[in-house]
DNA sequence: GTGGCTGAGTCTGTCAAACAGACCTAGGAT
DNA sequence: ATCCTAGGTCTGTTTGACAGACTCAGCCAC
């Protein structure tokens, strides 16, 4: 019987994957960024992440290719810079949006959620589903088995 | 033009969901439970959490109703505890699987991701797919909006 | 030009959490 | 009686979070 046990956690992209996500306030940032919220101060006052930890979220996620700082010149104003999401940092729609559904069904107030994910071209609530290659629809998740990959290493 | 910043993040569900997941091991020790591993020992040892990380992060998850103490006894042995997913850790697994699925996008080793998630009637692999209300499929992640829901407060 | 305002930070000191490693405990096996 | 094992707890050190003050560059009004 082969078990997890037998694999090195090494090199598993969900701890490393977290090792950027997991910092305390990285997706609170990366909340900010979504919704449209991209300059420090706005950022600072509307999430209420201290300036320092707000400011090491930031360069890390730059340096991580997730986000990117974009100059731009207000009216009458000096350059400044504005934070936006890149390519790799869209790719975590999907992570966000299973955590707000996630959160909207445990931990919400009973009035709703707070941010619901939309549909940019019908308006409609987007939800994550699970699907296999083979074209199925995971209703229930226990359906769902982790496995190793391609990538695993054995030990012992 | 609505802003989010016109909206309070006070109560927003992805902070709160993220107050849970976003300690920094935890997701670490709900793959260990979601790979089957389900003893202390053996999550240490697999995890590398150190004892006390991995005690209070199971006893908040049982706390939090994401995971629950399961008593059994091994021939010959005294009664233990093993932790097991509860149906509200359960659904995470999208998220996990959103995670794997970055994760192993961006930074897997070069032969390929350490875990993947297969579908338990098939075997093939599962990914998360966004769907809206009006059953659009979401293929590029742009297509998602962030909306205020039923629960935000407006502010200033 | 001097002084003030604004956005985007940095600096400093305090306090909580992570971490490594040793220690403890209940029950079964020898 | 002692050892072993699973599942913890205790202690001390180091890292990170946090609040609040300070800095700095450029524009603007006087």
């Amino acid at each position: 019987m082969t078990s997890a046990l037998d694999f090195s956690t090494d090199n598993c992209q969900v701890a490393r994957t977290m090792a950027i996500l997991g910092e305390r306030s990285t997706v609170v940032v990366l909340r900010e960024v979504f919704n449209g919220v991209r300059r420090f101060d706005d950022m600072q006052r509307h999430s209420g992440v201290p300036r320092q930890v707000l400011s090491n979220r930031l360069a890390m996620l730059v340096d991580e290719g997730i986000l990117r700082r974009v100059p731009y010149r207000p009216e009458g104003g000096r350059e400044r810079h504005e934070y936006r999401p890149t390519a790799k940092g869209l790719d975590l729609y999907p992570v966000l949006t299973a955590l707000a559904e996630w959160g909207a069904r445990y931990v919400a107030d009973p009035e709703g959620p707070a941010v619901e994910m939309r549909h940019r071209d019908c308006g409609e609530p987007v939800h994550v589903a699970l699907e296999c290659g083979a074209g199925h629809r995971l209703d229930d998740p226990r359906e769902v088995v982790p496995a190793p990959g391609p990538g695993a290493i054995a030990v012992r």
